[in-house]
DNA sequence: AGCTCTTATGCTATAGTATTGCAATAGGAG
DNA sequence: CTCCTATTGCAATACTATAGCATAAGAGCT
């Protein structure tokens, strides 16, 4: 890394900070809109993956939350988690059982992931597939989709270069 | 459904036995072709998950095992199960944590599922998106994708109209 | 057959992920 | 002030998956 401020991250650089700080008043822009509440504990939780800036696992954040002085039963990052995942302020990556901060929150979108097996890098993109949904629809004799999730899992750049 | 052979299933009906029976055959020629051991509690396995026709969970599965006369250790379905699933006669829905039997194993093919939020049917396509990987891997600055998991949930036919 | 290399199994323990149920509390609407 | 709803506190438990090491079974070689 650079500087304290520029992390090679999402397999590219950017600043970090600018960008935890803009996706937070995001979320809280979008709450107040929408009459939610973005309570102490959600909050952390976000400002927490948001500067992790990586997938991180229920119990891994319920540590940091401890660390940070809330309580620390599995069922507080799950609550906060599940809201913020509702929301589309947070992404739960399936294959690695793991959360993620959302980089394009606010926009509705159907995202898809890249996944490094081997530093667990994460990427969102924000896809549009064209077609994509349509040949489903046609190949599912009717069957409504609701949301998906697409996750691709490889080597990143540089891991690949490690090699 | 009409009668015991044919079961509404994966969103059409089908005859159920001859597909199993089918796949089973596949799988074990497959692996004389390629001196992999069909053992018998892979084998048990398979088939299985072939009759349940639909995903089910390792210790579900291990239950079952338990009943045919196997030994009930997780270790026992795991391992069994991460086998089908190397060889791609089993996947795995990331969204359920549970095990699908392949619908055309011995073909490559990247799969993508129909998960019914009610019933929890799982319909797999063995759909090739045009340009999916090339639009992936143009964003992604390099990103080498070795495997891809696409899950949509939604509503199936039969559950639509139910509402 | 006897050897040995590799793959698969048996077994125990433990790690990791997620939910349920109910009581208590706080904040907004009327 | 009261009712209603959303959120939190708390304890227990359910569900999913892997590690580590010993044993056994099968494939190929001499």
């Amino acid at each position: 890394m650079s500087n304290n401020k520029t992390v090679s991250i999402a397999f590219k650089r950017h600043d970090h900070e600018r960008c935890s700080d803009s996706a937070l008043k995001t979320a809280e822009d979008y709450c107040k809109k929408h009459n939610l509440q973005l309570t102490p504990t959600r909050r952390k939780v976000l400002e927490l993956l948001l500067e992790a800036h990586r997938a991180i696992g229920a119990y891994s954040l319920l540590d940091l939350l401890k660390e940070a002085g809330f309580r620390s039963q599995p069922t507080v990052a799950y609550r906060a988690l599940d809201f913020l995942v509702e929301h589309g302020f947070v992404h739960k990556i399936q294959r690695l059982n793991a959360f993620l901060a959302c980089t394009h929150p606010g926009t509705a979108h159907s995202p898809a992931f890249m996944i490094c097996r081997r530093c667990e890098t994460v990427a969102e993109t924000n896809l549009e597939v064209p077609g994509f949904n349509l040949s489903i629809d046609e190949r599912s004799l009717g069957f409504k989709i609701e949301q998906t999730v697409i996750e691709a899992q490889g080597l990143c750049h540089s891991c690949t270069e490690m090699t």
